[in-house]
DNA sequence: TAGATACTTGACTATTTTAGTCGGGTTTAT
DNA sequence: ATAAACCCGACTAAAATAGTCAAGTATCTA
């Protein structure tokens, strides 16, 4: 089991945006070179974050990007939902139903992936943005 | 992120052989066929498994695997850590030291993968083979 | 002791996913 | 005008995954 690397830029990105993000918006370029991500790459997950109203474009010169909502109000969840970042275990009614059907041994273990599932995305259900700037303010980072 | 396959495997297999671990050592080849689960797959998963004492294998006619410990005592995280299958988010040592000497933004999110890590690493730690099987049990599935 | 069953090992491979790159746009401030 | 920035889709190299395959060795049972 691994997080990509898709969902950590995401929320690199997005913690850098919220914390630079004063009157101005933020440009990839700026996010880019702070963070050391790739720019085309930035660009695919912010449009990924844009259409899931997570951040708001500004076009032409000078623009870039601002966060559409409170930081208190982006969760995780919604950041690994929008670059297709969401955990995935096992899916028992994608394999033939006969072999899930409560019956075979198959599915012996088929509710741990569920427990699982529930417990990292309560975990990312309760941490916002904010969170993780408050965090690293307090440390002096 | 995602569980892959092996991770899965290995526990289902567990599971199963624990069921069926009565009097004589269960063979790859029953579990193969009650889990659907490639022959060949599993001798490399039961190969790891037993390296790491998880199992223990007799060879031969009739022969097969055993649990080499208490199902109470085979814990989830010594089950993914067998098949290498730890859950990995990011070391910030891996990358070039300057980035992450705590000056830079680079590493708002450090502490955040740690915390993700250990919360996950609580559920395998807490989750025992037994666990699952009376699970199953109490439901009668 | 022959044969079948089952573990053991290592190399090989097709597929999928990941992590980008690339090229060509459009929009807007100055 | 022009430069800075977003926008979008197609392409691709590399890595990981999920196996397969082949050639063993060990042990039980008849």
């Amino acid at each position: 089991m691994k997080l990509t690397s898709k969902g950590r830029y995401a929320v690199m990105a997005l913690v850098d945006l919220a914390r630079f993000n004063n009157v101005n918006p933020v440009s990839l370029r700026d996010i880019s070179l702070r963070q050391g991500i790739s720019l085309d790459y930035l660009e695919q997950i912010f449009s990924k974050l844009r259409k899931k109203e997570i951040v708001q474009s500004v076009r032409g010169n000078q623009g870039g990007y601002v966060l559409n909502k409170k930081a208190k109000e982006i969760k995780l969840t919604n950041i690994f939902d929008a670059v297709d970042e969401k955990i995935k275990t096992v899916q028992c009614k994608k394999e033939s139903k006969k072999s899930c059907n409560g019956k075979s041994t198959k599915c012996l273990t088929h509710n741990l992936w569920d427990e699982l599932e529930n417990h990292i995305n309560d975990f990312f259900d309760k941490k916002s943005l904010e969170d993780l700037i408050q965090d690293n303010i307090e440390r002096r980072i």
